[in-house]
DNA sequence: TCTGGGGTCCTAGGACCC
DNA sequence: TCTGGGGTCCTAGGACCC
């Protein structure tokens, strides 16, 4: 199809927004947290995560000094003293987080009905129905910042523009105390000279086939021709065209759906070697009791056990199984892990660097089908 | 450089069915 | 004797995100 013909491929209804989508993110979260706490880290290298006896471990948040020196979450604890000798490192204070975050995503709550958190640092809030046009947005998201600040002492960032991802995408483009609106007419020129890895989805892996085919910028991607692009990236390269193409990708559904929890799961690593199986054991049986008392709490029962096991020299190896009925006990785990176990019976239990559980496939007993359940009890 | 933990989504191959 | 095609489910691995 011809570079012309390619406006009139997708439906009209994929290029209309009528969103106006808010997404805050709190700038450092974790260490802004600790920087309040105690003010003279203020000014100096933070890493929160790892530890800071072993260096073992990787960093969670690091504050924007600490960013200057190419440190940067996930970065093993050992990297980042390596490019920054003077950081300094704290180990979190989770519980004071929770605390803070729940306090911050209250006060958002109070300019939507309509907010979706996601993790403890961000949420969308859905301001269609609540400002008439964007310039009114921008009022309110100046009064939000004001508003957390003056809660918590901490900044965020704000984006604001049709549809979560450019929202998303708006507010990274500016930080930290950033605000940032984009206007559906503005998407393609606002996106154009941004780096292609400025796509959520789009890491290290995907960057680099990008580059090789001459991509670097979401402005290259957008002037390729669309099933091109389909026959390189594959279907989620054709929705990061899209999407650079100033349509919108996202379905409107006018409301942000909650879905269901696919998975609970629990994984461990040791950081010393276990000698024998029995102690490996009882690190499963832990992970065990704590997946499936999650699930009992949500209300749901699962199918699917998976055991995953990494070795000292990093090989990871992951085995499910599924069940024929639904289950919900702690008992229907162990035997099902038992049995994925035996394949690495033969290996010593000293290599082994970590152990976990994942309950998947999962269902919602719903009070109906709860009654029915003690109805067939009962009359067993 | 020596790599945490809890998730989601995607791909690809194989089994099995009609 | 050389073997369709579509659909669905299961499993393993991997990319990515916070």
């Amino acid at each position: 199809m011809a570079l012309a013909n390619q406006a009139t491929y997708f439906s009209e209804k994929e290029q209309s927004f009528d969103s106006i989508i808010l997404y805050m993110d709190l700038d450092a979260f974790f260490a802004s947290v600790e920087i309040r706490e105690n003010p003279s880290l203020a000014g100096k290298p933070l890493i929160v995560g790892g530890n800071p006896k072993t260096k073992r471990g990787v960093v969670s948040t690091c504050s924007y000094e600490a960013r200057k020196f190419g440190v940067h979450s996930g970065m093993p604890v050992s990297q980042a003293v390596k490019l920054c000798p003077h950081l300094v490192m704290v180990r979190g204070t989770y519980s004071l987080y929770t605390k803070v975050s729940n306090n911050i995503m209250g006060i958002l709550k109070h300019y939507s009905d309509v907010m979706k958190v996601a993790g403890n640092d961000e949420a969308h809030l859905d301001l269609t129905d609540v400002v008439s046009d964007y310039e009114e947005a921008r009022k309110l998201a100046m009064e939000l910042k004001d508003d957390v600040y003056a809660s918590e002492k901490l900044t965020c960032s704000v984006g604001i523009a049709p549809n979560k991802i450019l929202a998303k995408i708006a507010s990274e483009t500016d930080k930290p105390d950033g605000l940032v609106v984009l206007k559906p007419l503005e998407i393609s020129d606002f996106l154009a000279p941004l780096d292609i890895t400025a796509i959520p989805g789009v890491g290290k892996k995907s960057k680099e086939i990008f580059i090789r085919n001459g991509v670097n910028t979401c402005g290259d991607l957008a002037k390729l021709p669309h099933q091109l692009v389909y026959q390189k990236f594959g279907k989620y390269g054709l929705k990061t065209w899209k999407l650079v193409n100033g349509y919108n990708t996202e379905k409107t559904e006018g409301k942000f759906v909650s879905r269901e929890r696919k998975s609970i799961s629990e994984e461990r690593t040791f950081f010393h070697s276990y000698s024998n199986w029995k102690d490996i054991w009882v690190s499963l049986d832990s992970s065990i009791q704590t997946i499936v008392t999650k699930a009992k709490e949500k209300k749901m029962n699962f199918r699917t056990v998976t055991l995953k096991i990494r070795f000292q020299n990093f090989d990871t190896y992951t085995r499910s199984y599924s069940l024929q009925c639904y289950a919900n006990s702690e008992k229907q785990v162990r035997e099902v892990v038992s049995i994925l176990l035996e394949e690495f019976s033969d290996k010593s239990p000293d290599n082994i660097r970590l152990v976990g559980v994942k309950i998947s496939n999962m269902i919602k007993i719903d009070d109906n089908q709860k009654t029915l359940t003690q109805f067939f009890n009962k009359t067993d």
